[in-house]
RNA sequence: GGCGACGUGGCCAAGUGGCUAAGGCAAGGCUCUGCAAAAGCCUGAUCGUGGGUUCAAUUCCCACCGUCGCCUCCA
């Protein structure tokens, strides 16, 4: 069974079948570097990264391209307000986006390309379409002819005319049509700006995408993705400019995310606020819920934040969690499958079935927490390490390809902490044999004020820091 | 106005033309435990409303109600 896509540009599931396989070309659209990035990107992020995670699961060897947008009117007058460049916002923000993403466990795309490094192709390509007669130059802007384009309007399966009609803009009049739009803008005084054909002058803000993805991946591309709210206008000039220019079919697939919001509010978003940084997220939540949170709702449904989900999901993760402890490595024997491995080996089949199905990451998770149950319920009857090992390793994987790690989340235990939590529970371990067990109690009630959980075991006691 | 999506148990959320409608959280009972914690077991849904198609619909079609997205910047 090939894996399915939602692919945008036929509103259907397709049979995902890559140019040149094993290789993909993928691109992602990347953030604007006006400011940092919000759990709506993360959303975002942790989707492709899902997909990326997949698709190498499934053998394809993956090239993963996503942009720094580091030139664009937002930057700009972001640089001036904060009186500073903008290399130096797109410097600070791009360091930050970074370590954010490495916390969210998002694997590292392969190139981050960035706007101001493809200037040269962005002229070359922008003079391309001026010369096929697909765009024209007026004071040195240079805009896109979108009624040259035949088939313009068909990812988001529109006409111009219905576009046309439902305008809300004011238009400029010296445009030709109204929905042409910028490859080039002339700079005014004290902008960036390149030189170029058409005078000093800075890239539109779709062109970008469209060279640095011819500079990295050549003329086409296998998947294209990016949030629902870059489908129009900047996916659809995406294709218009890149296939005017080649002449050829750009992107295969396009995938679209739904977006992030706060409960009983628009969408999460810059320009309206109401925004939740990683950074605020991380510290109330372990990368592992914020994952196993977004990816429990299929990525083509939009998605409520809300403190009760995250932490349902960190709940949850816990289960999970001490399904893998103390796993150990599988010995190769070919001993008869126990029913543990037999299930381990059903729920990967069943794994791959509902990720093969447009990446049902929610049914994936599910298959997942009843692998974790048998495995749990197994090690309460008395399975021995070596008996657990398969379906642990089983589930290790499978977790990870969702970008789990299943680790306890890390939280800072000084040393002289860990020395007066150790020498607390020993002396209750003392109360407990002497069957004192009221102090032993009170002793527990105070480790618990210090954020310190404990469990009794017949191996001893052991305990952890929650919060 | 145009295009599109969604409405499943207290909350979140998969899914299917007919077989027990996944899973997570919460709640109650139980096992284990000195007591807990963790883990496990048990307990709950006529799938927004009204029509239609069909031997059979939560699943297909239509209407209505409600929520949301895009049509401008946005992951």
């Amino acid at each position: 069974m090939p894996l399915y896509l939602y692919n945008t540009l036929s509103r259907q599931k397709q049979a995902f079948t890559p140019r040149h396989p094993p290789h993909v070309a993928m691109y992602v659209c990347g953030p604007n570097l006006y400011g940092p990035a919000h759990i709506g990107h993360a959303l975002s992020y942790i989707i492709f990264d899902t997909l990326k995670r997949y698709l190498k699961f499934r053998g394809y060897d993956v090239k993963h391209v996503q942009n720094f947008t580091d030139i664009e009117d937002r930057i700009i007058a972001t640089a001036r307000e904060q009186n500073t460049t903008i290399e130096a916002l797109a410097e600070k923000y791009i360091a930050r986006f970074l370590n954010e993403m490495d916390a969210l466990n998002i694997q590292r795309a392969d190139v981050y390309p960035r706007a101001t490094e493809a200037i040269s192709t962005i002229i070359q390509m922008t003079q391309g379409l001026i010369e096929k007669g697909a765009a024209y130059e007026i004071e040195g802007d240079v805009y896109f002819r979108v009624r040259a384009d035949a088939d313009y309007g068909k990812l988001t399966h529109r006409s111009l005319d219905e576009m046309e009609a439902g305008a809300r803009i004011a238009v400029d009049e010296r445009k030709h049509d109204p929905m042409d739009f910028a490859l080039w803008k002339a700079s005014k005084a004290g902008e960036p700006a390149w030189a170029s054909p058409w005078g000093p002058g800075r890239p539109g803000w779709h062109i970008e995408c469209s060279a640095m993805n011819l500079e990295q991946h050549g003329e086409q591309i296998d998947l294209h993705g990016g949030g629902f709210d870059v489908m129009f206008p900047h996916h659809e000039n995406e294709i218009a400019q890149s296939e005017s220019y080649t002449g050829k079919e750009f992107s295969r697939y396009w995938m679209h995310n739904a977006l992030l919001h706060l409960p009983g509010e628009e969408k999460m978003t810059r320009h309206l606020g109401g925004l939740v940084y990683i950074p605020d997220a991380l510290a109330r939540y372990s990368s592992d819920a914020i994952r196993a949170f977004i990816l429990g709702t299929h990525y083509r449904s939009p998605l409520s934040w809300t403190d009760e989900g995250v932490t349902a999901a960190e709940r949850g993760l816990e289960r999970l969690r001490a399904a893998r402890q103390d796993a150990v490595a599988p010995a190769l024997t070919d001993a008869t499958p126990t029913a543990l491995t037999q299930a381990a080996w059903e729920t990967r089949q069943k794994f791959i079935t509902l990720m093969d199905d447009d990446l049902n990451t929610a049914g994936a998770l599910g298959v997942l927490y009843d692998l974790a149950r048998e495995i749990n319920r197994a090690r309460g009857q008395g399975a021995s390490a070596q008996d657990l090992a398969p379906a642990q390793a089983t589930l290790v994987e499978l977790t990870g390809v969702l970008g789990l790690t299943l680790k306890e989340p890390e939280r800072a235990v000084s040393a002289a902490d860990a020395a007066s939590i150790n020498a607390l529970v020993a002396e209750r371990d003392a109360l407990r044999a002497a069957k004192k067990y009221a102090d032993a109690d009170q002793v527990r009630a105070q480790l618990s004020e210090m954020g310190v959980e404990i469990a009794d075991s017949p191996q001893g006691t052991t305990w952890k820091k929650t919060r």
